[in-house]
Order: C-alpha cells, then sequence, then structure tokens
DNA sequence: CCGAACTGCCGCAACAATGACACAATTAAT
DNA sequence: ATTAATTGTGTCATTGTTGCGGCAGTTCGG
C-alpha cells in the first residue's frame, strides 16, 4: 500500500482526510506545517504528498520547491477556490494535481488514485526506455514481460505473475545463484517475507509446468545449501 | 510510426507529454530550448513537431520560422491561456494546430493525430493514395478513429465511446499486456480515476457485443492478476 | 419531462493463485 | 552407515482476482 503525506495546519481537514485515505488502505503520515513535513520526508521518503497551498510560516508552494530539490515524489494541491494562485502555477512548479476546497473525500482518493497511477506509468516508461530489456532470450527459452509470455522450445509455457517474476530473475543471470531471500526480493514488494518452503513451491511449479512440455528439461538447478541457479551453456 | 519532436523549456511538461505520446506508440525526441531543436531536426528531420510557444532564448514562434525555411513538418503549438499571443498569428505563421495549457494528454494526441492525417492527406491528395492514420486492421477487427466505427469479420459492431477508446489500446498493441490503469490512461483523461471493476465491465461489454456477431470471439484475453491482452497473429 | 443510451460501481459467485506445512527424498558431513 | 540439514512435493485453507447481473446517476434528444 502506497503512503501519503498529509501537510494542512488544519487539523480539521488532516484528520479527516488521514481518516478517509486510511479507510481506502493507503498508509498516511500528517504533519501541520511545511518545516516538519520536508524533515520527515528528508529522513523517510513517501509515495505521495497532499500539500495544502496556504500555511502560516512555509506554504505549500514553497514546501513543493525545496522538495523538488531532491525528490520527484509526485504532489496533489489543495487550494482555496479564492487562493489567487494560479493553477497553472503549481502545476510549472511541478505539482501532479491539484484539488480545490471544498473538496468530498471521493474526489482527493480519486485524484491521488490517478497521480500515483500516472507516476507509475511514468516510472515504467523512464526504465523501458533505458534498454529494451522487455525481451529476453536464453537458449530455450524466451521470456517477454510486456507481453508477458514465455516460450521454451517454441512451445507456450503459461506462468502465474510470481512464477513469471522468479524466472526472470534466474534466467537475466544465468549461471549465477540465487537465495532465497534474493529471490523473494525479485517476487515480492519490498518488506513482505515468505517462508523458503515457499519459494520451493514456485520452483516446483516452475518446473512441473516446463517439464510438461519437454520431459527433460533441467535448466533450473539446485545448490544445496545456497540457492538456485539458472543453468548456464 | 510517426516521429513527434518536443520543444519545451519545463522539463515537467516535457517528461509527462513525451510519455503519453510513447504509451500511444510514437517516438519522441525533445528538447528545452528552440537551437538544439533546430540544430537536431536540421540533421535529422522528424513528421511532428510540439513547440512551446514562450521560452527563453528562441520562442516557438521564432523556431517555426526558422523551420519553414527548410521544412513543411506540421507544428502544433502549446500556448498559455494568458499568453497574449494571437492565435491566427500562429496559424498564419505555418503552424498547424494549438493547444492551450493546461491540456489534457488525450487532447495533444488527439490533435497531433488530427494534424498528421491532415498533413498525410494533402501528401496523398498528390499521389492518390489512400492508407490511413486512424484506420487499424488486424485480422478480422477494423477499427476507424475518425469514423469511429468497428467491423468484425466485416460485420458492424456498435462501441460507445469508452469501448472504442479501450479496445483501440488493446488492439493496436495485439499481444501486449495492458494493465487495468494503463487502459485508463488510454479512455479517460489523466485526472480521472475509476474503479478497476469499472474496466472489467468495459471489457464486458466489449466481449458482449463481439459475440453477438460472433459466438467464437476470444480475442480479448485475460491475464490474471496482470491485465488484459489483444490476441496477437 | 420522458425514455433510451451510457457509465461507473457494487456485490456475489466462480475460479485461480498463493503460502504454508507435513512428510518424503536427497544431500553432506562425520 | 548414520545422522542432521536441506530440498521436493502433495495437499489444503486462505486470499486475491475476475465475470457478470443489476442498478442508480447522468446525458442527450426529442
Amino acid at each position: 500500500m502506497p503512503t501519503v503525506v498529509l501537510v494542512d495546519d488544519d487539523s480539521n481537514i488532516l484528520a479527516s482526510v488521514k481518516m478517509a485515505l486510511e479507510a481506502e488502505g493507503f498508509a498516511t503520515r500528517s504533519y501541520t506545517d511545511g518545516h516538519s513535513a520536508m524533515k520527515a520526508l528528508g529522513e523517510k521518503p513517501a509515495d505521495i504528498g497532499v500539500f495544502d497551498i496556504k500555511m502560516p510560516r512555509m506554504d505549500g508552494l514553497e514546501l513543493l520547491r525545496k522538495l523538488r530539490e531532491t525528490s520527484q515524489m509526485p504532489v496533489v494541491f489543495l487550494t482555496s477556490k479564492d487562493d489567487e494562485i494560479d493553477e497553472i502555477f503549481g502545476l510549472k512548479m511541478g505539482a501532479d494535481d491539484y484539488v480545490t476546497k471544498p473538496f468530498s473525500q471521493r474526489l482527493l482518493i480519486e485524484r491521488v488514485r490517478a497521480v500515483l497511477r500516472r507516476s507509475k506509468a511514468r516510472e515504467q516508461s523512464a526504465s523501458q526506455q533505458a534498454s529494451d530489456e522487455n525481451a529476453l532470450e536464453r537458449g530455450n527459452l524466451t521470456l517477454n514481460t510486456e507481453r508477458h509470455d514465455c516460450f521454451w522450445k517454441n512451445q507456450p509455457v503459461n506462468l502465474t505473475v510470481t512464477e513469471f517474476l522468479i524466472l526472470d530473475s534466474l534466467a537475466r543471470r544465468p549461471g549465477v545463484v540465487k537465495s532465497r531471500d534474493t529471490l523473494m526480493d525479485a517476487a515480492y514488494d519490498e518488506q513482505i517475507y515468505v517462508d523458503d518452503r515457499t519459494i520451493d513451491s514456485h520452483i516446483k511449479r516452475l518446473r512441473r509446468k516446463f517439464r510438461a512440455v519437454d520431459d527433460e528439461f533441467n535448466a533450473i538447478e539446485t545448490l544445496y545449501g545456497v540457492g538456485y541457479r539458472y543453468k548456464d551453456q
């Protein structure tokens, strides 16, 4: 679940927005002024910010400007209708959206989701652009992330998301041993721990699916006491 | 795929427009000032330009004037509402369209497509050829954005706007999985977030309409935990 | 103002994937 | 060979995801 940082000097608004977001499954951290928010963000980043524009001491625009020196975290502004801020000004500053007070909780949540969705898409296209790592060919194996398909000796093999991620992690570095912990990192969000035996289960399912199209399949090797390895050759 | 050259001194806008266009399959090259854009265009031409009008050093109008000395490449301007530039002035200069900030990604993309279509039609009127950028043919499917009509095995299928946009996004990249978020981007403006379940609903309606003319219709595949895919081949 | 078309969403049932675990099989070490 | 550690696998309860009927709100053209 994404973490939202809320900054508003009005603690009533802060509380109700916080509650609404948490009801939707977001984690939240809230601050009543720009300075403490900035400090907290420096120590521990978040996924998205929701800032009131008008605040004492450091206002939302100021906070955004400071933040942009170090972070690309997406930001949604809360503005009063009678704030004389030009919407374009905020957006040019690098905010991703704005919501005009008074706003419905519902609307804010949708905007937050929309902005998160877009910034996720941005990251993806940036990393795909860096090197077209969608397609992978290793001997008999073909993996394509974008198409989410997998072939062994030109025969399709149907993989679930988790299986795909684990196989991808192995096959991208043939000959390199991956510990179960490493494979967990590849397949799950950070901070998720699963039993070692669970990784074994996925390896089992992978092998079974590949053997279904090729009896001789043995490209996934076990290294006793270490981990798994995609066969180099 | 056509290549779009983007010029805007605001790198935020540049990045988001770039992303939106690439998601639609355009190739892009972006520059933050007129001089480097001009130089690059001299070395390697593109299919269409999207220029911010207001820029330091060499502004969009100036760039267009320079460009017109050597090229007939179509150009779309980005203008702020409060820019005192007369729209007609830019158009007279030889720009093909303009979009007022803040603009929706969707609108810009449509304008770019429209301008490309028109300029292609202009070229083709000389050579009498007719291959339409708006027409899409994929096996049994025919989609025409301009006419907003859709055929399956030459039988008409009546689609609503949302259905059309979603299907278009899928069919333009056959074999590629589109997450629900990606499909949202294709069908809605950027600030809109709809429930994942809503995308499912549209897919349901699409399938139903196609099955009404063809029992065997199965070109829209579900990838559990990932998204939807238009069947390749 | 009415009805038809469209849309977004909800809720439920069906289904797929997952993680865990017990226990068997294998391996390494002594 | 014996033992302890490690891995393979079948099974199952739980969780997560999808398909779809239905409905309410909205828009649009009479």
